[in-house]
DNA sequence: TCTGGGGTCCTAGGACCC
DNA sequence: TCTGGGGTCCTAGGACCC
């Protein structure tokens, strides 16, 4: 639940801030060990994976003895608890580990999969959430045998084409995918700050929006990226959450320009209202630094060198030693100058 | 001091091209 | 010249996942 709805719960409780420093260097040892039971293996986050051990049963026994295998490792060498599902596809493996929680080991042999799959509530697929659960409710769709049965066509038109055959897919126990170990290709990369209190004040936005810039850029650049379309995200106080996006003629790493487009975006929309979260995401990644058109606008020409400058000395000395002067100032005592 | 943020995918409409 | 279909790209919004 959001922060806010559990102190009102909750007052007397103490909050951690996340180490996410320690997350990764938990999750880098944890994958570590899966990698030695099989160079298969897809992270699909922080603390999950999926392996897939048919070429390592030979060498390690059959699955569950390898699940044991992994979670005596983890326990012993990491002092972490694991819940491991095996199951003969990933959907169903990954229903398993989440119903085998906490520190558990739950195995859906290929003989019980529907079994094991159709008496669940329909929250239980992947891909229906709050929304979509209420949408298959009203068709009186409880559980998954429900949602297998059901005809298509009312599946179709209460959830659109691609929802409606990948749910059914899943609830007849169909997942193809294969694990995939290769690198993970991001398709983005962004980020957004939801404010203490929320925000009317144009200096105070304008600045957010160049330091989420900035962070954005740093990252691009940071992972030989860059992309083409800027967008941002405004939520209002009233919680309408509004995008906007501009694609440009070249990609771009350069916080300055997403910063230019970004802002632009910003008061094009103008939002009467006041704003509790800012967020700014480059999208259509494509692999390495732009070639630049020199011609095109040489005042913005120099900027990726200031910039990439500047993640020099951030890796040296560390972030907050460099960054835009109009980040350093108090909003009171602002002057225009970037 | 205060207390989500980082992503993916899908849909739908419009523009544009063949 | 007119009509129409299909494909692609762009944009905005929404749902969902971890």
């Amino acid at each position: 639940m959001p922060g806010v709805q559990a102190r009102r719960l909750c007052p007397q409780a103490v909050f951690l801030a996340p180490d996410m420093a320690a997350y990764a260097e938990a999750s880098r040892a944890v994958m570590a060990i899966f990698g030695d039971v099989t160079p298969m293996v897809e992270p699909i986050s922080i603390d999950e994976a999926f392996l897939d051990v048919a070429g390592a049963q030979r060498l390690l026994g059959p699955p569950t003895e390898i699940a044991r295998l992994i979670k005596r490792r983890v326990a012993t060498e990491l002092r972490l608890p694991c819940t491991v599902g095996v199951a003969p596809t990933k959907f169903l493996a990954k229903l398993a580990s989440t119903r085998g929680k906490p520190d558990g080991l739950l195995v859906v042999p290929a003989d019980g999969v529907l079994e094991f799959l159709h008496p669940l509530p329909v929250e239980a697929l992947w891909g229906v959430g709050e929304k979509t659960a209420e949408v298959l409710r009203r068709l009186g769709l409880r559980t998954v045998a429900d949602v297998a049965a059901a005809p298509s066509g009312l599946l179709r038109r209460a959830l659109g084409e691609a929802s409606a055959r990948h749910l059914q897919e899943l609830a007849a126990g169909h997942d193809p995918r294969p694990v995939f170990a290769g690198a993970r290709v991001e398709k983005s990369i962004g980020t957004e700050t939801t404010f203490a209190e929320d925000v009317a004040d144009a200096d105070t936005l304008r600045r957010t929006l160049l330091a989420l810039s900035t962070k954005v850029g740093a990252r691009l650049r940071a992972a030989g990226q860059s992309g083409r379309t800027v967008a941002i995200k405004v939520r209002l106080a009233d919680f309408t959450t509004l995008s906007r996006s501009r694609t440009l003629g070249e990609p771009t790493d350069v916080a300055r320009e997403i910063f230019a487009v970004a802002w632009a975006l910003f008061e094009a929309l103008a939002p009467g209202d006041k704003i509790r979260l800012l967020g700014v995401r480059v999208e259509g990644l494509a692999a390495g630094a732009t070639a630049h058109q020199l011609a095109l606008d040489e005042r913005t020409h120099g900027w990726r060198d200031a910039e990439v400058a500047t993640d020099a000395a951030a890796a040296r000395f560390g972030e907050r030693v460099i960054g835009p002067a109009s980040l350093l100032r108090a909003p009171a005592n602002h002057d225009k100058q970037e």
